[in-house]
RNA sequence: GGGGGCAUAACUCAGUUGGUAGAGUAGUUGGCUUUUAACCAAUAAGUCCUAGGUUCAAGUCCUAGUGCCCUCACCA
């Protein structure tokens, strides 16, 4: 990319180096007042002497007076430069800005003549000058393109955009405290693996060049949680950016985050506790607040209630009122798997149950809006959890379903480490079929099982999916900073 | 990958039946001491996404490409 500037601000940026200005000064500001903070409290302060910083957003503009609309994180505030208050250099400073640069303004705190809080400038300084102009004062950058490739202009156009921002840090923030209080350790695990597993998807590759090795970017950070869990660490969680190299759509990235958390001696019943306060610390740090015994958020078009608890219902028993036979049924599914031209590569163990569960996922999974848990999945499918001890076609295993989207999965955790290697196993033989399923047998997860894993409930969260849900937000580049783009294409330079 | 849509000034957008490229904002110049999408006057600014084609003539029609959006498929 051609690296541009406007001509004019050029001008200006000379013009002030010119006058004995440095347009990028290195010196802060003594003591800073934020815009939100003023303005609250404005009535008790007139008179005071503050120094605001921030950008100019807007300027109107008389001879020896000029209005600007300054604005830092916290909001916006007029400031009023009047000739009569300024020293003349101060004032020609007013010459030589444009709209975007950002400035510093000391000055005493005033309403105007028609009411308005305000600071009258006494001296002003140029902290960075722009050489690019902001979008359009009114519209703002609204190429859906633009916005998220030039996030940065994005967010200091649009006050929405960075309220959004500022609401998913809130979200995280409230989810933390709510591990705090379940006294959980929040943990970094390898982000470079060196074996792929914990979920079903196909990775990143990259290579170390010291140890000439291979490497996989994390499909999900489970496998290392768990030898957490074996090294005595009880209750952890991990916020954890996974990769997978997979197609892009409104609910798909090909890096996003996952919560993920692990707590010994308990089980998936615990974690539909926790998967419901979470939930609901979340929606409060988005704002959402209870009506009519209601906690409602509107997404896609449509309102859910996240008064908790969540409705739950047996995968089977959903299965069955879907499809319209039981799932053990196999004569039945035989015929629903011919109707809906799914082939089983097999008539029992995995390669069966992957059909029945595409039928599931096909017939079934459309009509999940949630909010609501789904319990008790083939245990065929679900390699890393525990089978139910009385029937152990099942294992404890829940999804939570919101907003037509899969936001949750938790299980509790495999940690027979005889029956976990047979599992990995399989996958690895079903790796020719299935370019998804694990490669190679994580044999140090084997080992560290066999050294006594608790029995212990775990979940992920995909984090942007239930983001997009509490905030409304339709797509998921637009809850995510800095959405995956194809690189920009170079311009002839 | 299939289907549909969009691409014009720094930004937001018009552009009729194919006939000289338009507006508002931002910029520049001048005026203005109470505006808040300030106002008034003047002015500058274009690879009409790219490459072909049809035509006396293409921003407009055709073909292909590129990028983005929507949708379907895929994503346990």
């Amino acid at each position: 990319m051609a690296d541009s500037f406007q001509p004019d601000r050029i001008q200006k940026l000379e013009d002030l180096k010119a006058s004995g200005v440095d347009p990028y000064p290195a010196t802060p500001p003594a003591s800073r007042a934020m815009a939100a903070d003023v303005l609250a409290t404005f009535e008790n302060c007139v008179g005071d002497e503050v120094t605001l910083c921030g950008r100019v957003m807007a300027r109107r503009g008389y001879g020896k007076l000029a209005f600007l609309d300054l604005a830092d994180q916290s909001g916006r505030i007029q400031a009023v430069m009047e000739k009569a208050l300024l020293s003349p250099e101060d004032f020609s400073l007013l010459k030589m800005m444009n709209l975007g640069d950002l400035v510093e303004i000391t000055g005493e705190l005033k309403p105007t003549q028609k009411g308005q809080p305000s600071v009258y400038g006494k001296s002003m300084r140029i902290l960075t000058k722009a050489l690019l102009d902001p979008p359009a004062k009114w519209q703002g950058l609204q190429d859906t393109e633009l916005r998220a490739r030039m996030r940065y202009v994005d967010l200091f156009s649009n006050d929405e955009v960075r309220q959004r921002f500022q609401k998913r840090s809130a979200i995280m923030s409230a989810m933390r405290r709510v591990f705090e209080k379940h006294a959980f350790l929040e943990v970094e695990t390898p982000v470079l693996h060196p074996l792929y597993g914990g979920a079903n998807a196909r990775p990143f590759t990259t290579h170390h060049n010291a140890l000439d090795m291979g490497l996989y970017l994390r499909i999900a950070p489970e496998l290392y949680l768990k030898r957490l869990l074996v090294g005595g660490m009880e209750r952890v969680y991990e916020f954890a950016r996974v990769f997978r190299n997979e197609g892009l759509s409104n609910r798909h990235n090909p890096e996003f985050t996952m919560l993920e958390f692990y707590q010994a001696f308990t089980d998936y019943r615990t974690m539909i506790d926790l998967t419901e306060s979470l939930v609901a610390a979340g929606a409060q740090a988005a704002g959402l607040e209870p009506k009519g015994g209601k906690l409602l958020t509107t997404f896609r078009g449509k309102e859910y209630d996240l008064t908790a608890p969540f409705q739950r219902v047996r995968w089977a028993d959903a299965f069955e009122n879907k499809v319209g036979c039981s799932p053990t049924d196999t004569s039945a599914v035989l015929a629903k798997l011919k109707e809906e031209d799914i082939q089983a590569s097999s008539s029992e163990g995995y390669g069966w149950w992957k059909a029945v569960n595409d039928l599931f996922e096909r017939l079934v999974e459309p009509t999940l809006q949630g909010p609501v848990f789904v319990i008790d999945y083939p245990a065929a499918i679900c390699p890393l959890a525990k089978p139910i001890a009385e029937d152990p076609v099942w294992a404890e295993r829940f999804e939570f379903f919101l907003g037509g989207m899969e936001i949750a999965n938790a299980f509790s955790e495999l940690n027979d480490p005889q029956k976990q290697l047979e599992n990995f196993q399989a996958q690895v033989a079903e790796a020719t079929n299935d370019p998804e399923s694990p490669n190679a047998v994580d044999h140090d997860y084997i080992r560290a099982l066999a050294y006594g894993m608790p029995p212990a409930g775990g979940c992920g969260i995909g984090m942007d999916r239930l983001i997009m849900v509490l905030l409304g937000v339709d797509t998921i580049r637009d809850v995510l900073l800095f959405p995956h783009m194809r690189p920009e294409t170079e311009e002839a330079e």
